[in-house]
DNA sequence: ACGAGAACCTGTTTGC
DNA sequence: TGCAAACAGGTTCTCG
């Protein structure tokens, strides 16, 4: 599922109904997700009350008292539900992970490929972890701009679009978004990265926050798993412009090809794209 | 150094 | 209709 805008929709959802909250008890069906449940898990959440919760890319970051935070990433296809006011309904066969809150609150991760995974961070430093220190920029700080990218694509031969996948160039993108923000950018995801310079850039790091924000204000796109921790859709999914369009035309293009947007393979991932408006 | 492809796992969609 | 192949929002590893 998961790109930044729906793991910040996550986190929105659940910030309300964990921070400041004891987790009274957790349950773990499986001991394992895509990795083995970090040492102590249950043992040393029990009890303990959530202090913050925070994102870096598309990973949400859950922070405990006395500087315990746990990493968390929902691969493909997991996804947090929260179910208020008394008991949850009777765990399914992909509900991995419940946590019952002071309040009786269940927050319970539900994950069928997973692919997703639950990690203690170091203490005190969580974005010293391995996995978040190879991140690039967060593309929607102020730090995030035309230059800064073109800096991540410098020496980068191949085309830009399997570049914009890699969390080490900008965090949080995935295969949808950055379908969009190279449409909305008019440039081809076929474009040599290292030649994303100077206007270029600004115009793709522009599109890319611009398609973030707007996809985080619909709250996510739900395609088939994603849902929001209260379990609503988000509707961002009837905004793509190209995403799973091929064959429909292009919007907003005066190309007047009624099969303006077109499929493609790209490192083993579909890129859709209007040829006539992306160079 | 970089990029393509496979692997991880399950559910759903597509095509014959 | 039925079955098998293809495909799915991600990450990481191997190989060339």
């Amino acid at each position: 599922m998961p790109e930044l805008p729906e793991v910040e929709t996550v986190r929105r959802g659940l910030a309300p109904v964990l921070e400041g909250r004891r987790v009274a008890t957790v349950l773990a069906r499986r001991p394992d997700l895509r990795f083995p449940l970090p040492d102590g898990f249950a043992r040393r959440l029990a009890g303990r009350r959530v202090e913050g919760l925070g994102r870096r890319g598309k990973y949400l970051l859950v922070g405990f008292e006395r500087g315990i935070c746990l990493i968390c990433h929902l691969g493909m296809s997991g996804r947090f539900r929260v179910h208020g006011g008394g008991a949850a309904p009777a765990p399914g066969p992909h509900d991995h992970v419940d946590w019952i809150t002071d309040d009786g609150t269940c927050v319970r991760f539900h994950d069928p490929r997973r692919f997703g995974f639950m990690l203690w961070a170091p203490p005190g430093d969580p974005e010293s972890h391995p996995m978040l220190r190879a991140l690039g920029p967060e593309p929607l700080s102020d730090r995030f701009d035309g230059a800064a990218l073109a800096a991540r694509l410098a020496g980068r031969r191949g085309p830009i679009k399997p570049a914009l996948l890699d969390q080490a160039v900008v965090a949080g993108l995935g295969n949808i978004y950055a379908c969009e923000a190279l449409f909305l950018a008019g440039l081809s995801p076929r474009r040599r990265a290292s030649t994303v310079v100077g206007a270029r850039a600004d115009r793709l790091a522009a599109a890319i926050r611009r398609v973030l924000e707007a996809a985080i204000a619909a709250g996510g796109s739900s395609l088939r798993d994603h849902r929001r921790p209260d379990g609503e859709l988000g509707y961002f999914q009837h905004g793509f412009a190209v995403y799973g369009r091929a064959g429909r035309p292009c919007p907003g293009c005066d190309c007047g090809r009624a099969d303006g947007i077109r499929r493609m393979v790209q490192a083993g991932r579909a890129t859709f794209h209007c040829a006539a408006r992306q160079r």
